[in-house]
RNA sequence: GUGGGUGUAGCUCAGCUGGUAGAGCGCUGGAUUGUGGUUCCAGUGGCCGAGGGUUCAAAUCCCUCCACCCACCCCA
């Protein structure tokens, strides 16, 4: 920026890729957030918070050495002592350090933790993608079993359904293991070596680099390419290929509906078999709500030697939420009252404070107009309004105005919460 | 990191073959001294993103920055 006396450039405004949330939209954060906390406890989910900060060290091991993320995207600096620290661009390394840290593997059965909160990313911002992003997610560490996939899978439809979202559709792939997947990478480099000069640039670098990312090319000229690629699901070892039958199987008996994408592939190194995503039209690029999967070496390469196999997945909660805030209704208001005067507004404060114990949401207005008072109520959404004004105090009993029908009573101010109580 | 788009009132935007700014919404006041929503009238509000250049004259043309947005790369 140029220097300039002006005073609006020294306004100090958030920083690149972070943004503020603001009312009403923070009620469509809070409700994703509730329906998400009721859904995981009904599963036995239950809370774990980690720090925000951590060693650097714990991403570069789980998010993998090569990656991007790792390489170029990460909010890392120096501490005060010289430990290289890190913004957590993820959740999933930090609940799995915390299993090991805690040695959670000896408590009873699958380990079922949740999670929400910021991440930091430091990328270029774009829609539905911010450098401060929030994810909401879980982990069940403790079991390799097929059942433990089909129940978080379960469980994330479920959610879904119950937070609001529609026209959602759920892929389901399975990547394999250390056992067949490097085969079957390898024989993806072969055939990729054969059909690689018709393809586009970037595929061209990434069947070199990372050969599972062609499968994931938009560029329409190179789909029918490779569409002719050998597929993943042919080549899954004896392990895996049951496995993701019974997740399936496991999932049609329960109604669960998914569309199985082979080319479906995850960016980090630590996932293994089970790998899903949900997507949701309406979102442009980034149309990604949701993404998951099994990670049954991740905690060896955190360098652990308690086995902790693990299935998990995060929600991008800012996407979902921005599919959900056209929705958004005026935040409710069950009473204003307005008070005429000095005598009034005391009056006011005292039935504003017992019908806020009785968790009315209640707004006092104390300008002594009642016009500017009516007009106020109305724009705030207020159910009722309530007139305390010189013939009120007189009388001893307030004017209740309900406001859709303009119907006003008299009512003593311990029959106005009961008319609180009314639905509408 | 790369490409494209956009920066004008609190918000959404028009004006851009150069002649120093407009609309709608909002906000304020009034019609209605104790009655909102609809309507009508009036008012408030802009160094036209910043800096430089061309010109008698720049929101408008040129250059350079900056910011935001979208997409690519990559992906949690």
């Amino acid at each position: 920026m140029q220097t300039s006396d002006s005073a609006r450039e020294i306004l100090i405004r958030a920083v690149k890729g972070t943004r503020d949330l603001l009312p009403p939209s923070t009620a469509v954060w809070n409700h994703v957030e509730a329906v998400a906390r009721r859904v995981f406890e009904a599963y036995n989910y239950h809370e774990i918070r980690t720090p925000i900060l951590e060693d650097t060290q714990l991403f570069a091991r789980g998010v993998g050495q090569e990656t991007d993320i790792v390489t170029k995207e990460m909010y890392t600096f120096e501490d005060r002592d010289g430990a290289s620290v890190t913004l957590r661009p993820e959740a999933t390394a930090s609940v799995m350090r915390a299993y090991i840290e805690h040695r959670l593997d000896q408590r009873p059965g699958v380990q079922k933790l949740y999670y929400m909160g910021p991440m930091f990313r430091r990328e270029r911002p774009q829609k539905g993608r911010y450098r401060q992003f929030y994810q909401i997610g879980v982990e069940a560490i403790g079991s390799e079993s097929p059942v433990v996939d089909a129940e978080v899978i379960e469980m994330v439809v479920e959610l879904f359904s119950r937070v609001g979202l529609e026209n959602f559709t759920l892929l389901l792939n399975s990547v394999g293991c250390q056992n067949c997947r490097p085969a079957y990478i390898e024989l993806l480099r072969e055939e990729l070596a054969k059909v690689a000069p018709t393809l586009c640039e970037d595929c061209q670098r990434r069947a070199q680099t990372n050969p599972l990312r062609v499968l994931d090319c938009k560029v329409p000229e190179d789909q029918p390419a490779i569409d002719q690629l050998p597929s993943i699901l042919d080549h899954l070892c004896e392990i895996c290929r049951p496995h993701f039958e019974t997740v399936q199987r496991l999932l049609k008996h329960r109604g669960v509906q998914f569309e199985i994408r082979p080319r479906l592939v995850r960016g980090l190194d630590y996932y293994m078999r089970t790998t899903f995503e949900v997507v949701h039209g309406a979102l442009g690029a980034q149309n990604a709500v949701l993404g998951g999967g099994r990670y049954d070496g991740l905690a060896e390469a955190l360098g652990s030697k308690i086995p902790a196999p693990g299935i998990g997945f995060s929600i991008g909660e800012d996407r979902l939420v921005m599919t959900l805030e056209d929705r958004i209704s005026v935040p409710s208001l069950d009473l204003f009252i307005a008070a005429l005067g000095d005598a009034a507004v005391e009056r006011a404060g005292l039935l504003a404070r017992d019908l806020r114990r009785g968790s009315y949401s209640v707004e006092v207005g104390f300008d002594g107009k009642l016009k500017r008072s009516m007009e106020l109520a109305n724009k705030l959404g207020s159910r009722y309004t309530l007139i305390v004004g010189e013939d009120e105090l007189a009388r001893g009993r307030y004017t209740l105005k309900h406001m859709a029908s303009g119907i006003q009573e008299q009512l003593a101010p311990e029959e106005i919460a009961q008319r609180l109580r009314a639905k509408e």
